[in-house]
DNA sequence: TGAAAGAGGACTAAAATGGTTCTACTTTCT
DNA sequence: AGAAAGTAGAACCATTTTAGTCCTCTTTCA
């Protein structure tokens, strides 16, 4: 099964709630100055996304430690984006949650060769890295602020990279 | 986590491997009648991949009534590819191991929507099916002799194949 | 008829997933 | 200073998936 756990689909709504308020942010004071948006406490995030506070409150953690957010501790803290919604990507958060992703085995740029079996006989594994890198690439070229609200404003998601939509 | 399964990722050595074997028949018969190929057993393409015997053949068995391949009972039976490579792609190979692949639980076409808690609210859905749909699409577009040894003399992965055999 | 080979399930151990809970530790407000 | 609000971090557990095996039956060829 190829699939997106449901944590990182979780971590998405997150990081797209916050991207929304910070738009409103932006649009109240005229600042783009990130650092300056009030945090938003896990309850309240955990509310906006329909999701447990305790599971929510790991989720936020998880994308503070790796960067993506950054949390004001204390009466009144909570989160807020790290970065520029357009610097955050699909792939990013994904990864905060789930680690890197590897689409095969062998697929892994640190792969070590001892530990897989088949070695040198792996006939797909230069194919299989092509694909990985397809997919990584995919992911990277989505950004927030298509995942979030503001995609209504920011025109359609499918861009240029979609000629034919035979799929299935 | 984004991955394949290794069951997938063995059906797929599988598939390139009968791949070789039908371009090899090919290449000596001048024929491309796929059917006249003679079938290689279970034991022979366990062997090939370096899989267990009894892995293999219910990869092989499912592969099978997915109709990528065609088998013949037996003594002297085995399997064969059921379509030319050309018309086998990633996708397929990985629906049939797998099932439908669903990048995230909202994204399936069939999706009951009374069974999701979030519903209307809900905001990620359609940017999360286009996402879905992106990666359905690259898939498709990944055929068998990509993935094969045959690449080495078909040219390089990334070429043309846009252009050709547009999938279904 | 018997050996070779596939068909079809049932079954199991191990790992990943999804989620909770508990105990710190920090900051702010009164 | 002390209570309240809030994050930090890790341990923990139930359920599901995954990966793989095994057994029995049917078909075909010699």
């Amino acid at each position: 099964m190829i699939k997106i756990s449901k944590k990182a689909d979780y971590a998405v709504l997150i990081m797209a709630s916050l991207s929304t308020r910070q738009a409103e942010h932006e649009a109240r004071t005229q600042s783009t100055t990130i650092h300056e948006v009030e945090p938003t406490s896990a309850q309240e995030i955990a509310d906006d996304n329909r999701l447990s506070r305790p599971l929510c409150a790991n989720l936020l953690k998880t994308l503070t430690r790796a960067s993506l957010l950054e949390s004001v501790r204390g009466a009144g803290g909570g989160y807020r984006l790290a970065l520029p919604s357009f610097d955050i990507n699909l792939m990013q958060i994904i990864e905060a949650i789930d680690g890197p992703i590897r689409l095969v085995e062998c697929a892994g740029s640190d792969h070590d060769h001892s530990t897989c079996s088949l070695s040198d006989h792996c006939q797909s594994q230069s194919a299989m890295r092509i694909v990985h890198e397809r997919v990584a690439n995919l992911l990277v070229q989505i950004q927030l602020p298509e995942l979030s609200q503001q995609q209504a404003s920011t025109g359609p998601v499918s861009g240029h990279l979609t000629t034919l939509h035979d799929a299935k």
